[in-house]
DNA sequence: CTTGACCTTCCTACAGTGGCAAGGTTCATC
DNA sequence: GATGAACCTTGCCACTGTAGGAAGGTCAAG
């Protein structure tokens, strides 16, 4: 739209706010993720400066390090969201946030124990493979032999 | 295009072919997913009737039951276009092979120890919070946290 | 006023899977 | 030979999360 010329950001800086850029830096979060979350509702629409800069609050870059920590853990945006919300509401029950947690807890078990019992197939296929320079492979056979009767 | 009334797959079935959905089937791969590989030249592109449905020969549905179990080991899409390659090259050495297996394993290995220590975290924080009515609640003191001084 | 750093939006891609829509094909049954 | 069910076709959208790039606007400083 119509450009403008004034100082914003430097303006900005000096009352404690921050770039798009600078929220990245200090909350570790991508610009890009940042617009990411904001365009998918886990954080509110930034404020803007007349050249239509995203302008962020130190609660807002606060928000931010929250997120990139439960990402952290593995949560995903969803859950975040629930989290995020438990989070601004003052008179939230600690037993809810307790059981987004159990919870994720538990899809983290299920997930590990999807990939572990990969990890043992898959190793005990690669023992048994000699691994020289003839055809013969006992993990191509494995993955090529029709499913057990069901 | 042009229509055609010829009872093709009937002929087809005559002959040992299948229908996409046929070879789902008898695959356990959905006709979605044999088109999505399709698309991305996993498998080679099937044949077609006069009326443009996608045929499979046998030795096609082995390759997509190949595939779907090599995806239950959780090879990703590119890993498993290299086992297929060396599962149709007779004069493979199967050093190659476990070269992948092994190199897929070591990935696993590493999700799986991410998503333990997540898990650690998460069930750490987790133990600490009451649970209760109240608000207070150390594993979201924990998300909104700064990070350590790094 | 120019320059370079930074910002804007929008599109692409990755890995997988699923869903829906609008339309064509096959084939058995009236 | 028309109808209808079952199946197929392509294409687009959704989800989750992250990243890259292009084309262009803004800012601050020299």
């Amino acid at each position: 739209m119509s450009a403008k010329s004034l100082p914003e950001l430097a303006a900005a800086k000096q009352q404690g706010l921050y770039s798009i850029g600078r929220a990245a830096e200090v909350s570790g979060v991508t610009p890009k993720m940042i617009r990411h979350y904001e365009s998918h509702g886990l954080i509110p629409k930034a404020a803007r400066t007349l050249g239509d800069y995203r302008v962020y609050k130190e609660s807002e870059v606060h928000a931010l390090r929250f997120i990139r920590r439960a990402r952290g853990l593995g949560f995903s945006m969803n859950e975040i969201s629930g989290l995020l919300s438990l989070w601004r509401n003052q008179r939230r029950a600690s037993a809810e946030v307790k059981r987004l947690a159990t919870r994720h807890i538990t899809e983290l078990d299920a997930k590990i124990e999807e990939l572990r019992s990969m990890r043992a197939a898959l190793a005990d296929l690669a023992l048994n493979c000699h691994g020289d320079d003839r055809p013969e492979c006992p993990i191509l056979d494995d993955l090529s032999r029709l499913p057990p009767v069901e």
